[in-house]
RNA sequence: GAGCCGGUAGCUCAGCCGGUAGAGCAACGGCCUUUUAAGCCGUGGGUCGCGGGUUCGACUCCCGCCCGGCUCACCA
């Protein structure tokens, strides 16, 4: 540990872990060291003035800059110093401005004091005045600066930035000091998380927070992480959705719920799947799925104009058009088109579908069960197509515990998904509200289940009960709340769109 | 889990057919009062991902492992 000032005590504390730098840095921070150690203190340091957006200065000053008195706080991520003067450039998450800092102006001490303490990296206050250089820049002509935190190892090269992916994932903070995309990005998601809640809001949701912690972790296909109590002495499973609980609240009378949170799946890491992943499921009283088709065209919209201002946007090389009306295509329409098989051939020829999968190049064909075939098949001949937004709607029932019977068709569910850019973004149904049906379905799916389907839903009487006491018509959806950012950002994997992505320990 | 690509200074990257390690930025010492990747002179910094093998000699060739990326498989 060292100190950075002697004479005033212990101004800031710094475990210098000598064998935990490597020899480059250690020597940087040595050298930062070397020339701070006993002269700097930083107890004291903070903001005298309140310190304003880089943006708000810049959008207020830029088209008149003339001697405005401004101040400003930031990371000085560019140093270009000279003997009597230096330019510098400031920047927090809005942006930046420039610095210009001259001995005449603030006086020979703090100019020293300046170069001899200020490093790239560090947290300045500065303020000043507004004034155009030469070459047109908006700058702050520094009267007075405040030196508010200092940053003893080297931040990435300023050129390039951060390129190596896993250092960009691990130490997401240079990411983001060093990229500005990757602050794009997350201030991008934030604005979609927030507008998501404000139109679900202004639709009279009201945000309820179910347990993650779950005894059975069911209202998806998926496998669960397992985790155990020690108090309760008992295990419990992370959950992989919220949909049986916030049903559970419209049971108990709310008539409108949304949930948006994280959802825990024990399956493979890649660029579209994170093992802990946010969603967004809301559930409305007296509604049906086509209820929902609207809604979630008009949520769409909203939000593609509160964020990116536009319904048009760039997703790997091609123009997605989010403006409603959105194409409405049932599933087996689908299938029939790329097919030529109907309904009939998907639902009842069990050996001919099995067939075909085989000649699809599924894999595994002979082993997977009647409804991971058909899910398999759709995915194979029919997601590709979805770049444009489609709804795809009236799956089979066997593909859906949760959703009610088609009002028209005994073997179909009322549910529809959306697509966007070839994701599946969003999946909602007309919900099941019949305790005995419901009993069934689960039933079917500890078939399912024996037939070696890992995925299939777990049964949960609690539910069933709940079911018993009436739960009015209801229709509910999710929607995949980083593939919607990863679209939104034209991002093709979803770490971009993930602070802290899911990666192996570093040993 | 399989296939392919990658890991060299803190960062971004070179490094040939095997001969013992290089640049730019960052750091350190100087010069420099409107710079824009500022410039100029000088200095230090490397377990070449880890382990083994071949060889007189390995960053380089071979094998195994670790980490990451992409493609595929599973899922949203």
């Amino acid at each position: 540990m060292v100190r950075l000032a002697d004479e005033e005590g212990v101004e800031m504390p710094v475990y210098t872990a000598e064998e935990g730098l490597e020899q480059g840095k250690r020597y940087a921070f040595e050298g930062v060291l070397k020339r701070v150690e006993g002269k700097l203190s930083l107890v004291e340091a903070r903001l005298t003035d309140r310190g304003e957006p880089v943006r708000k200065v810049k959008e207020q000053f830029d088209y008149d800059p003339q001697h405005r008195p401004v101040s400003l706080a930031g990371r000085l991520v560019s140093l270009r110093a000279m003997g009597k003067a230096a330019f510098g450039h400031l920047q927090d998450l809005t942006g930046k401005i420039q610095v210009y800092l001259k001995k005449d102006l603030i006086g020979e001490e703090q100019f020293q004091l300046f170069k001899e303490l200020v490093d790239l990296g560090d947290f300045l206050g500065v303020r000043g005045k507004l004034f155009r250089t030469k070459t047109g820049e908006l700058t702050v002509e520094v009267e007075e600066f405040q030196l508010l935190s200092k940053s003893l190892l080297p931040l990435p090269e300023k050129w390039h930035g951060l390129r190596d992916t896993e250092l960009r994932y691990r130490q997401r903070y240079l990411d983001l000091i060093a990229n500005p995309r990757a602050r794009r990005n997350f201030a991008l998601r934030a604005k979609l998380v927030s507008e998501l809640r404000r139109f679900l809001e202004s639709a009279g949701f009201i945000e309820a927070e179910t347990p993650v912690l779950q005894p059975v972790a069911s209202g998806a296909n998926a496998r669960p992480f397992k985790t155990y109590h020690n108090f309760l002495e008992t295990e419990l499973y992370l959950r992989i959705a919220p949909e049986l609980y916030l049903k559970r609240l419209i049971v108990g009378g709310f008539p409108r719920v949304y949930e948006l949170g994280k959802n825990f799946r024990n399956e493979g890491v890649d660029r579209s799947h994170n093992p802990e992943f946010t969603m967004v499921e809301f559930y409305a009283a007296y509604w049906d799925y086509h209820d929902l088709v609207r809604f979630t065209e008009e949520l769409i919209l909203h939000l593609a104009e509160k964020v990116l201002g536009t319904t048009r946007l760039k997703y790997g090389g091609r123009e997605l058009d989010l403006s409603p009306p959105f194409r409405k295509v049932r599933y087996f329409e689908l299938l029939e088109e790329k097919t030529g098989k109907g309904k009939e051939f998907f639902l009842h020829d069990l050996e001919g579908l099995r067939k075909l999968a085989h000649e699809l190049g599924v894999k595994e064909a002979d082993r997977l069960t009647h409804a991971k075939l058909l899910d398999k098949v759709f995915e194979k001949v029919a997601e590709p197509e979805l770049f444009q937004p489609t709804f795809v709607l009236d799956f089979p029932k066997l593909l859906s515990p949760l959703a009610k019977t088609h009002r028209e068709d005994e073997e179909l569910v009322e549910r529809f998904e959306l697509y966007l850019a070839g994701y599946e973004v969003a999946n909602a149904y007309t919900e099941l509200n019949d305790p005995l049906e419901q009993k069934e379905r689960f039933l079917q799916q500890l078939k399912e289940r024996q037939a070696g389907d890992e995925e299939a839903m777990q049964m949960d009487e609690d539910f069933i009960t709940a079911l018993a006491y009436g739960m009015p018509p209801t229709a509910g959806e999710g929607i995949g709340v980083d593939r919607l950012a990863m679209i939104f950002a034209g991002e093709d994997s979803i770490r971009e769109v993930i602070l802290f992505p899911q990666l192996k320990p570093k040993k």
